[in-house]
DNA sequence: AGAAAAACTGACGTGTCAGTCAGTTCGTTA
DNA sequence: TAACGAACTGACTGACACGTCAGTTTTTCT
């Protein structure tokens, strides 16, 4: 047991909570046992005996599994674009704010955020639910590097013909990286990875 | 239901086959399945129905759903990869053979392929069997496409100063390309994909 | 204070499925 | 042709987990 890390402390004040902040105590809940146990080992049993509280609570709050997933992944991911929008509204040099904005996406410590992507996309093979809200945050989070490298091509920081292509390929490429260090593990670090990251950098908006 | 595509007609000689010939029905049976339904989803009684033979029959052959599951799944694989290897041997100029090996790898109708790995990157997040044969089988991938483009960089057909790290770049940006492509579905297409590699093969090893 | 609504409990119904097992059929060998 | 073992059956079980519901506790409204 890992103590504090994405740390919301749950068993916050005792009985009765409002519809709003139960349901979010029940999505921070359901996130935490769905980066660990994963998707498919993800019972409402362990969200109620997370948060001690029933399992009729849970469904008080969500009709059904499947709803209460979607909503948990959502939840999870809009945080993360949102503390990406800051990110690249932080007023910088464009090639600092690229790079923050990239070292944001990169995998990091036990690859939470990572392991539900890699998750989601499984389930977004059948579910046509996760298949739109994947596809929408995943084209948020395109525009968020577009608008970084066009701004940068705008101001004369980089050389780039295509930064929407160019956008799609650095994501691409992260992507692809994230599954071999998150889900095969240790055939690429982080370090490797971030190389091989910078070169093909260098390469779409030209070198510093 | 669409008939023949992957075409292996289950249903053979009636009765009583020899371990090696039913293990591998079984296997194939459960491939389909696997590909129709998704792992999650795969039942021991489907296959056993998709073959007419009883659910005892496929424990007889394969003692826990976790083992049918990582056999079919490397099953499926090794035929891809062998499949890979024959179109890298083929004698043709370095630029061909590169440009065969990677349009091998592109996602193509119904993604059946795609949709495995997918779900075995899922997998491999819980399941050692399954990250190990899922990290085995893309490294052996990886090596393919390092080979080829070493040879023509002996050759002189291409430049590249990294063909590892080349490979790697190319193998991880197709990887996230079909993951929007498969699993997202229609945020980019095929032809739009086949683009973007194009300018990123060009910068990896020179144009033609 | 009393009534009504909202938040919550926990036991239970129900369906599902992996895995077991005692017994049957078939091919092979002696 | 008898015996033996490999291939196979299908009914059964044990466990599990979603979702329901009748009833309880707390808060809010009048």
């Amino acid at each position: 047991m890992h103590a504090a890390d994405e740390a919301t402390d749950h068993v916050t004040e005792r009985h009765r909570a409002t519809v709003a902040r139960r349901r979010q105590e029940i999505l921070e809940a359901t996130c935490e046992i769905l980066s660990k146990r994963g998707l498919a080992a993800t019972r409402i049993a362990d969200v109620a005996r997370l948060l001690d509280i029933s399992t009729g609570l849970v469904h008080y709050h969500f009709a059904t599994k499947d709803e209460l997933l979607v909503e948990a992944f959502r939840y999870a991911a809009e945080a993360e674009l949102r503390a990406l929008r800051d990110l690249a509204a932080v007023d910088l040099p464009p090639r600092d704010r690229l790079e923050t904005v990239i070292a944001e996406f990169f995998p990091r410590g036990e690859f939470r955020s990572w392991r539900r992507w890699i998750e989601g996309w499984g389930e977004a093979l059948r579910s046509d639910r996760f298949r739109v809200m994947s596809r929408e945050l995943d084209e948020a989070w395109i525009g968020i590097l577009t608008d970084t490298i066009s701004e940068g091509v705008t101001s004369g920081d980089f050389t780039c013909a295509d930064p929407r292509g160019s956008a799609w390929r650095l994501s691409c490429l992260i992507e692809g990286l994230a599954i071999q260090q998150v889900a095969h593990g240790g055939t690429i670090d982080g370090t490797e990875m971030r190389l091989l990251v910078d070169v093909a950098l260098a390469a779409e908006v030209g070198s510093a």
